[in-house]
DNA sequence: GGCAATCGTATTGTGCGCAATTGAATTAGG
DNA sequence: CCTAATTCAATTGCGCACAATACGATTGCC
């Protein structure tokens, strides 16, 4: 029988990658749990609150490598859970201005503790997050700069 | 206005994760295309050309770290393609054995180079690979080992 | 001004992920 | 035996991801 090195399983690294994306986003489902966010809803939170003013649905996409196609749902629930605005921009009546409410703000400090709480006790040493993040983003680059199609 | 600095979008290691992995995911549904194939559907197939003898619906979710939920529906479609069938153990009837088909075996030289063809021109060199695997595998464990609720 | 090309968002359709539940089959305890 | 607990897969329901498409708004170009 022919073999096929390549494809062994222990040979991937997209599957750890995929592994390992999965499974922390579930430890911060369960820990957002609480306040009654995903995870998606979470960091698109996050881009919202980094900003000075209301971001479009195409500048969080930028900052968070997702589309509208995925970002109008996940928008619309933060909307009617209150804790974002959607107004058309009055100038550029094509582009959706996200404005975080008061409840959204509200929220804030509530999952202050929440990247802490997840990344400690996985015995990852400090070291390691710093390597770790500088290799994905390494990653990220040369996602970005090789052709799509 | 009171900061959390923890809650910087730079200071996450969750979202370049996030990110990198469904890019990644992205590119290989890309090369797969040709194939017929999903990315799911790809490391599923390569869980089943590992084994020697056909594997359960668990077997495969414990090497994937995905759920029957998941692989459910993602083994139907496999075996509405053609390319395995789904088989009652006789043994213990609580089990369904994967049996890859005849032409799910010619699928694998037609996908070998893909993880190559991924990778390739993507610009990480061998020795930030090997790094990665090594963290992500690290991160894995951590992972496994944590309480999940 | 008129009109084609582009842009920004929304919609649609398919396919995951995963928690929770169900239900059948097996195992364990008495 | 016979019942209780456990195991395994399937189902259900919800929320992403993303390609493809649609559509109104805007911009460029004459």
């Amino acid at each position: 029988m022919v073999d096929f090195p390549q494809l062994e399983l222990d040979a991937q690294l997209c599957l750890p990658l995929y592994a390992a994306a999965r499974g922390v986003t579930r430890r911060y489902a369960e820990a957002l749990g609480g306040v009654g966010l995903t995870y998606p809803q979470y960091v698109t939170m996050l881009a919202l609150w980094d900003a000075d003013a209301p971001l479009t649905v195409g500048e969080v996409g930028e900052r968070l490598h997702l589309d509208s196609g995925t970002l109008t749902p996940v928008l619309k629930r933060l909307e009617s859970a209150g804790f974002v605005v959607r107004r058309r921009d009055a100038v550029d009546e094509r582009r959706v201005r996200i404005e975080v409410t008061e409840r959204g703000e509200e929220l804030r400090p509530k999952v202050a503790d929440v990247p802490e709480r997840v990344w400690h006790g996985m015995g990852l040493a400090p070291a390691d997050v710093v390597q770790l993040r500088t290799l994905l983003d390494r990653l990220l680059l040369g996602l970005d700069a090789s052709p799509s199609a």
